[in-house]
DNA sequence: ATGAAAGCGCTAACAG
DNA sequence: CTGTTAGCGCTTTCAT
């Protein structure tokens, strides 16, 4: 039960498989009626070009690889819904790849991508990754690439992120605003440029509101809430006594949410809390999470269709292009004390 | 800038292909010294060989496939991240395909699949699934499949999945000791499998307590907590004035949750919730959700060893094995009406 | 112990 | 309009 190849079409109407090939592509110097005879034959016998040996011939595959620490993060899942959004109607196959925030895995997923010949990359680097160069390398042998979410600057690329700045001092006006005077920022990792821009737009509300900006109240951890419910059980047993959070991310966020409500807490009155990226999930917690929507499904669409432009086109985007995409501030029962507009 | 060769390391040694490819695979008829000389150049030019010829030689490819409706659903996360564990330390790739629960969608990722030589799949079978032939033909033809979760008992090949019977049965078993006299169950769609053997659990712990079965207690929704926070409010609003709700998944239970949060109600005290699956999100609610845990990674896991021995040993797997493990039953506050034990 | 040649499935010059 | 040839990168008879 083999599968049908261009030869078996050849053989049965005794013709080159140069012909059929032709045919198949609908070529003009085909005569009307052998394209019939090998189009028909074809359907019937449910022929399907090997992708394979497409591959092998013209070094590229249709697929695009799409890199990200873990899908299990609904934000990673719904970028990814975006850029396969794009890719499928474009034809491309996307394939998705972990790095579970580890360099060396990352190093292993892009070393795959080169090697399957797949035809570019997305993006979003791991937590631990200090060393770009496998990045530089196939950059540099132009092969296509796009960074999204966590980005890495230094390479001539398209990116594609969000006004993290901006989101992030919204939050913390949002916060000051509702009253709140010791508001603590709870940071992802510091090194990433994400947490950076964060903690920046973080300091800038505190400042342009009059508000001492105190290093004592910036804690960090990583995004993921198993992780950050430890982090803010430490943060409400130490003596900084927080009125406000503003969350780097809703996985900390719901870590955050959950240490308040396990120590008695009630939420805005005695903390009002936000997080960043409005996941599906804000809204169904008790009370419901504030949060700084991130358009995700956006993201993954703008990313894959600059990668696509890439591939189609290398020699018109020499000029790489930095997206940014913006926030919007969704006000919920955890930090809202003053009655909501309905 | 191309990629190196086997060409280019005969062409420097002046060697031919043949020679080459032997020496790089240690076969025994190559002499000491010319393998010493192959495999050094081979090593300083960080030669790798093209997986895509070997594809093409080979008809195989060191890939699996896995087909989920959706990696934004935790459980399904949580499943592949057991299926890469010992996919990866067995030197295969995984493939994500997601089939978004539609079956045109299905029979694309398996065609894929097929076309680019994938060795074989691990699937759990889309909600509107209904003609099972993309797989049986391709059984039939000796293609390696396991069917996990949604399993489709038809095709003899493995299936692994959890004893949804016994953990549905714990679970109404547990809301009926905690004083429920009017539980409710929310039911995934009612022609899968896995929704028909929990509401049979479900049924079976009623009668053998000596509660009533009544119809008007089953509800049934997807599995997606947008879709079930609205189901859950028309029930609240009903007249069936429900003491306990067992629903069938933790993103049913989630928006089980909301509701009656939103309704003003208290868990457990008016209403004791459990789910399905305790998925990490379960313990960060408020209060914390109880659920009748799933070993998702052990499946994953399972299903991947299950598949390997299939791809590698066909001939000594014709006797299909069907793996059923056990669920583990997680009480907190959300059911749990006496104080827990701790 | 090594090389030449064929072939995996397909396309693309190059000939007629 | 159609066939022949070569080749994508590699392995594998079959020679030598």
């Amino acid at each position: 039960m083999r599968k049908v190849t261009i030869k078996d079409i050849a053989k049965q109407l005794n013709l080159s498989t140069s012909t059929v090939s032709r045919a198949l592509r609908d070529s003009h110097e085909i005569g009307i009626e052998t394209k019939r005879k090998v189009l028909e034959l074809a359907e019937s016998l449910d022929y399907t070009p090997d992708p394979v040996a497409l591959s092998l011939l013209s070094s590229h595959s249709n697929d695009i690889g799409v890199i990200v620490p873990d899908i299990s993060n609904p934000f990673f899942a719904i970028v990814i819904a975006g850029i396969e959004d794009v890719a499928f109607a474009e034809g491309y196959h996307v394939v998705i790849y972990q790095s579970h925030d580890d360099y060396e895995r990352e190093v292993l997923n892009v070393k795959h991508i080169y090697n399957r010949r797949k035809d570019g990359f997305l993006v979003t680097v791991a937590t631990n990754t200090t060393d770009f160069s496998h990045f530089k390398n196939l950059h540099d042998k132009g092969f296509p690439i796009v960074f999204f979410d966590r980005i890495y600057e230094e390479i001539n690329t398209h990116k594609v992120s969000v006004d993290d700045y901006e989101g992030a001092y919204n939050a913390t006006q949002h916060l000051i605003q509702q009253g709140c005077k010791r508001i603590v920022h709870i940071s992802g990792p510091l090194h990433l440029l994400i947490s950076k821009r964060r903690l920046e737009g973080y300091k800038a509300a505190l400042i342009a509101h009059g508000l001492p900006y105190d290093e004592a109240l910036v804690w960090s951890t990583h995004f993921d809430s198993q992780q950050s419910i430890e982090v803010a059980r430490q943060l409400l047993k130490s003596s900084l006594n927080p009125d406000g959070i503003f969350a780097a991310s809703d996985n900390i966020a719901i870590g955050c949410h959950a240490a308040i409500t396990e120590a008695g807490l009630t939420m805005p009155k005695d903390i009002a809390l936000i997080g960043f990226s409005d996941l599906p999930i804000a809204e169904m917690l008790n009370p419901p999470l504030s949060s700084v929507a991130q358009p995700a499904f956006e993201m993954g669409r703008s990313a894959a269709e600059l990668l696509i432009k890439l591939i189609k086109k290398p020699k018109e985007n020499t000029q790489s292009i930095t997206k940014i995409l913006k926030t919007n501030l969704v006000i919920r029962a955890s930090s809202a004390r003053q009655p909501l507009d309905t």
